[in-house]
DNA sequence: ATACAATATGACCAGACGGTCATGTGACCG
DNA sequence: CGGTCACATGACCGTCTGGTCATATTGTAT
């Protein structure tokens, strides 16, 4: 977390540094992120920075918690429009399209959530330790809810349903950040793509075997 | 590709260097893999390895390629033992179980190649370059052979369902070399999640919406 | 005007990296 | 013995990195 100096800046100063951060930590990789190239573009000196953060992890982690912040808020107030106790794959439509709309708005926040999938496994530990595992438990909320109130066909195994879903919802970010598929196509095609899920995920009928 | 210098090298020496280059790309992404460290462990000068491969990139491809050609070998011979004009979901399933099997045998190839997909976009861009798209390639023929013979829903739109089945498959690879699957776990689990595509995929009695 | 604290600065450090190259070594051949 | 050629070597180069710190500047309250 930033220092009480940084706290202090004019947050004209204070946009700038955590902009120019978020835009360095969104092109390239942890490792490769480069603390002297984000203040000779803001401005500062090499020295100043370390007035603000206590290191290039902590101003990681700063930017990254803000992204965070701000996907949650845009999903959970999309989420909010929707009734009580709303159907699951109606959920999971929702956020997919708070998603899709947050990408468009805000291109640089989800690469830069985007690479962290990316970055080595220990390293993805040490960031999850530091968050919680907020987004997987909620979603493992979702699922058992979904399964007790009969949205999910029972004569699948729930976990392995599960992993499907989340797969494809993750890949949506991924694939969104690199540019596989545009902010245009995404919310046809991701309709389409839930669909499929719903499509299969669904109780029918005949019931499965 | 390697000079002729390393192709004259007694086995031995080259299998040692292919080794340990194969352990630092798989434990580290291409920049932060070292080519100082893989030359102190493998015992030889620092000039040396200039005199087998061009640069880094020459010798990061060259352990990617045997890597790649591993693969599809193992791959090819489980498909051949299958009949001809197999069922996709089928052929699905050998390739997958083909993969955890070579997963098991070579974890280091397999974190290897699933380094190369968390790679940035325009490393992943040069490297795809050299090689073709095979993979890509080949599983859109099986798509449009499927949807050609009557074994992926006619109901549903095909775009998206290849997605699904990609996605899925390619997070195969990801989670086992994270380790998020283990080997063990993976064959069962993975047969549930193909059944819920297959479930989900094949054309029904009723049609889809 | 003075004193004191908060903030800003950039030269500097140690370490790592990919890559080069002049020099050395040794095996084979006449 | 001498010559040639493939191969091996490691000191060295330029460049970049995260991080430090003594010093200078600024703001503020008296």
């Amino acid at each position: 977390m930033p220092k009480p100096t940084f706290l202090n800046l004019p947050e004209a100063k204070r946009r700038r540094i955590v902009d120019l951060a978020v835009e360095e930590f969104a092109a390239h990789a942890y490792r490769e992120a480069s603390l002297t190239r984000i203040v000779r573009r803001a401005g500062i000196a090499k020295g100043s920075i370390y007035q603000y953060f206590a290191d290039k992890f902590d101003l990681y982690m700063y930017v990254l918690q803000l992204a965070a912040d701000r996907k949650l808020q845009y999903i959970g107030e999309a989420l909010a429009r929707l009734g009580p106790d709303p159907d699951f794959f109606e959920t999971l439509a929702v956020s997919v399209e708070a998603s899709i709309r947050l990408a468009r708005e805000e291109p640089r926040l989800l690469e830069l959530s985007a690479n962290l999938l990316r970055e080595p496994e220990d390293f993805r530990a040490r960031v999850m330790g530091h968050f919680g595992h907020v987004a997987e438990a909620t979603f493992q909320q979702w699922v058992s809810r979904a399964f007790a109130r009969g949205q999910l066909d029972p004569n699948l195994p729930v976990e392995a349903a599960a992993y499907v879903v989340w797969t494809i919802t993750t890949a949506l970010g991924q694939d969104l950040a690199s540019g596989r598929v545009t902010v245009d196509e995404a919310p046809g095609f991701y309709r389409e793509v839930l669909k499929i899920l719903e499509h299969g995920l669904r109780p029918r009928e005949r019931p499965a075997p």
